[in-house]
DNA sequence: ATGACTTTGTTAAAATACTTGAAAAAATAA
DNA sequence: TTATTTTTTCAAGTATTTTAACAAAGTCAT
C-alpha cells in the first residue's frame, strides 16, 4: 500500500497522509519496502507494517479447548498452543489457567508478560466489548458479568481486548483471510454449537448487548429435535458438531457398510465423521450433505437480512471442505433473493482454525498502536485503524 | 435539546457545540425555545430544529399506490395525498405522475417546485443509495438501473434522495416515533410483501447491494405454498397482505359464520379481514392470529441475528394492534435466544402509514440542511445529522 | 540522451475543528 | 446578599487537514 492509495481509501489527501505515515515511520509502526514498478510515473512506495516492531498474545477459549497463541503485529503466529478445559469450570479457574499456559509459552519463548503490547481474548458468549464482561451467556456458567477484561489488565498490567469468539472468526478472515477488503461479511462458525461473526461497514457488528450472529438458533423446524437451548428445531441441533456426531453414533450402530463401525460409538465426534466423509464413506457423506443443505437454509435467511458480499464457512466443520460447502451453496442458491444470491461468494475460511486467533491479534495489535500513537506527539490517532485494514 | 445535552451526545465539548449551534442559529435551521426549569443551576436554553426554515418533498412509490406530501423541518406534514398507480408502468410514467401531482400540490399550497429545499423518495425494492438507482428489483419490472435519482434532480433542479421504502419507515420512526434515541431497530413492514428495514449504528444499513432487509422471503416451511419469488413457504406467502387476502376470500366461500360471507368474495382483501377481526370475526381473528406467529418465527430470527433494542410492526396490518403483536411477541419469547428476547421491545409504529413518508422527509430535510451548510461558512458539517437525531 | 509526460511524495502556509481554562450568566437555596 | 449549581460564552491554543506549489522518480517518444 502506497500513500496515495491509502489517501484514496480514507479520503485525506496526499499530504496529511504523508505527515501520518512519517509519524508512523518514526514511531517504527510501518516499514517502507521496496518500489513497486508501474507503466509510468513515479513509482510508490510500498508501506508496511513492521512485524518487529512488538508482539501480542491471543487467546481462543471455546467451549472444551483453548488456543493460545504469541504473534507479531503482522498477525504472523510465532507460537500456539492447544489444551483441553473446560469453560464451565468458571471465570478464576479459567482465567488462572490461561495465564498458567499464557507464562509458560512466553518462558519458551525468553520472554515474560511484559514482552507483549497487548493481549486479545475470544470467548463464546455474547460480549460487551466496551464493559469487557459477558452478559447472560448460555454455555459460560458462573461468567455473567465478571469482569473479564479488567481483572486480566490487573493482573497483567497490559491493555486487554474482549470480544466473542465468532466476531474475532470474521475479523480474522476479514482482516487476513477470505473476506478481505470486503465491506460486510459473515463468517459462520460451526463447531459444537454454531454462531455467527458480523463485519458491517468495515466494523464488528455485535448487536445492542453483543447477542447478535446468534444463527444456530434458528429455527429450521418446528418439529425438529430438541435444542439445549431448550426450543425445537434449532439449525444447532441439526448441523452442529454434537448433532453431527450424534448421527454418527446412529450410524454406526445401524449396521449399514460404513468406516465408523470400526470405532467404539461413544467414541465418535464430528471430527470422526469428517475423517470418514473424506475417505470416502458415503454414509457419513450423507450425515454432512444433510447438515450442510440445513446450515445453507439458515444462511439463506442470513443472506436475506443482511446482504453480505461473503459468507465464509470457518469452524472445525469447514475443514471437510467441498462436501459440506456444495451443499450449502445449493441450498442458498435456492432459497435466497435473486439480487442477493447473484452477488454473493460463499467460500471456506483461508486461516482455519486459527480464524478466531488472528482475529484476536488483530484486536491486540489495534489498542497496541493506539497505546503506541497516545504516547507520543503524533498526528495519527483513529486513523490507525484503517491503516491496518489497509494493509 | 441543550446545548449541554447536545454535547453529551455528541462526545464534543460545550464549547465546540455553543459555536456549532450558534452558526445554525445564525442561518435559522435551529431556534431558542423558552428555558426549562431546573432544580437548581442555571435553565438550560432549549434548542429546536426551525419549522418554518424551509419545506421538503416525500414521497412514497408502493406497489400499488403512492403517496406524496410536503413537510417542514420538523417533518410536521403539511399536506399529504395518496392515490393509486402502478409501479409496474415503469419509471417514465410513475415519474411524471409523482411530479403531476407533486405540482398539484404544491400549486394548492401557493408554491412551485422552487419552494422546496430537497425531496425524498422511497421505493419498493432494492437501492443504491450513493447511486441513486435500484438493481434487479423483483417488483419493479423496467426500472432496474434506470438513473433515478439523476433524473428527478434534472427535472426538479433540486437535491433528490432514493431509499428503499422500509428503511425508510424504519429511518421515520427511529426519528419521530417507537425508535427514538434506540441504537440498533427493525422496521417491519407488513404491507402487501412483508420487509424489514434496518438501522444499525444509528445509521440505515442497506447491505452490500441495497438488498438487507428481506424478511418476507425467509422460509418458514419448505413445503409451504409457492410465493411469487418462486420459492416455497417464504414467510411473505403465509402472511403477506396478498396471502391475507387469499385467505379470507377461502374463508368467505367456506359457509363458516364470518363477517366476509356478507362481501364479495373477490373484493376482499387484507383490509377487509382486518375490519372483520376488529369486529370481532373469530375466524378472520385466526387469520391474523397465524399470520402474526409466522411473523414473529421469522422476527425471531431476526432478532437472533442482529439483536436489536426495538422491533417495530408497520405497515397496513399492522393496524390491527394486539391481535397482531400479540402472537408475534409469543412466538418471540418462544423461538429467540434469552440474551436478546429479555432485552426487546416489541411495538407497533407511531407513525401509522405515514412513517415511510416521514422518513422521506428525515433524509431530505438532512440533505437540505447540509446543502444549507456548505453555502455557509461554518463551522458545522456532519455534526448536523446528529442534530437532527437528537430532536 | 533529452525533453515531455505521468504519477508519487513533500513542504509550508492557511483553514478548520476542535479543546482548555477561565469567566459570565441565570437560576435556586441559605 | 452571598454561596452554590449548572449552563453558556469567550479567548487562546492545539491538532488535524487542506491548499497549492514543487520536487522526485520513473516511462515513453524522438
Amino acid at each position: 500500500m502506497s500513500r496515495t492509495d491509502l489517501a484514496d481509501r480514507m479520503g485525506l489527501t496526499r499530504a496529511a497522509v504523508s505527515l501520518i505515515v512519517n509519524d508512523l515511520l518514526e514511531s517504527k509502526v510501518v516499514l517502507e519496502a521496496e518500489s513497486r514498478s508501474t507503466p509510468s510515473g513515479r513509482p510508490p512506495i510500498v508501506l508496511e507494517i513492521n512485524p518487529e516492531r512488538g508482539l501480542v498474545g491471543a487467546i481462543d477459549m471455546g467451549a472444551t479447548h483453548m488456543s493460545i497463541a504469541v504473534a507479531d503485529f503482522t498477525a504472523r503466529i510465532h507460537q500456539e498452543s492447544e489444551f483441553p478445559f473446560d469453560i464451565k469450570d468458571g471465570p478464576e479457574v479459567c482465567i488462572a489457567k490461561a495465564n498458567q499456559n499464557l507464562q509458560n509459552m512466553l518462558e519458551g519463548l525468553g520472554l515474560s508478560i511484559t514482552g507483549l503490547s497487548a493481549i486479545g481474548l475470544g470467548v463464546p458468549g455474547p460480549v460487551r466489548t466496551d464493559a469487557g464482561m459477558v452478559i447472560a451467556p448460555p454455555i459460560m456458567p458462573g461468567w455473567d458479568q465478571y469482569p473479564i477484561r479488567a481483572s486480566l489488565e490487573k493482573m497483567w498490567k497490559h491493555p486487554v481486548t474482549l470480544n466473542n469468539d465468532a466476531e474475532l472468526g470474521a475479523l480474522g478472515e476479514w482482516a487476513y483471510g477470505a473476506g478481505r477488503g470486503e465491506k460486510n461479511i459473515a463468517y459462520i462458525k460451526v463447531g459444537s454449537g454454531i454462531g455467527a461473526g458480523l463485519i458491517l461497514n468495515k466494523q464488528i457488528y455485535g448487536g445492542t448487548m453483543g447477542a447478535a450472529g446468534e444463527i444456530g438458533h434458528l429455527t429450521i423446524d418446528e418439529d425438529g429435535p430438541l435444542c439445549n437451548c431448550g426450543n425445537r428445531g434449532c439449525l444447532e441441533a441439526f448441523a452442529g458438531g454434537y448433532a453431527i456426531a450424534r448421527q454418527g453414533q446412529l450410524l454406526a450402530k445401524s449396521g449399514k457398510r460404513t468406516l465408523l463401525a470400526d470405532i467404539q460409538s461413544d467414541k465418535i465426534t464430528a471430527l470422526e465423521v469428517a475423517e470418514a466423509a473424506r475417505r470416502g464413506d458415503l454414509h457419513a457423506q450423507e450425515i454432512l450433505r444433510r447438515a450442510g443443505t440445513y446450515i445453507g437454509i439458515a444462511i439463506a435467511g442470513l443472506i436475506n437480512l443482511f446482504n453480505p458480499s461473503v459468507v465464509i464457512i470457518g469452524g472445525g466443520v469447514s475443514q471437510v471442505g467441498d462436501i459440506i460447502t456444495t451443499p450449502i451453496r445449493q441450498a442458498v442458491r435456492e432459497r435466497a433473493m435473486h439480487a442477493s444470491e447473484q452477488s454473493i461468494r460463499i467460500t471456506t475460511g483461508m486461516l482455519g482454525r486459527r480464524s478466531v486467533l488472528i482475529g484476536a491479534t488483530v484486536q491486540a495489535v489495534n489498542v497496541a498502536i493506539h497505546a503506541a500513537a497516545e504516547n507520543k506527539n503524533s498526528t495519527s490517532k483513529a486513523v490507525v485503524i484503517e491503516t491496518l485494514e489497509v494493509n
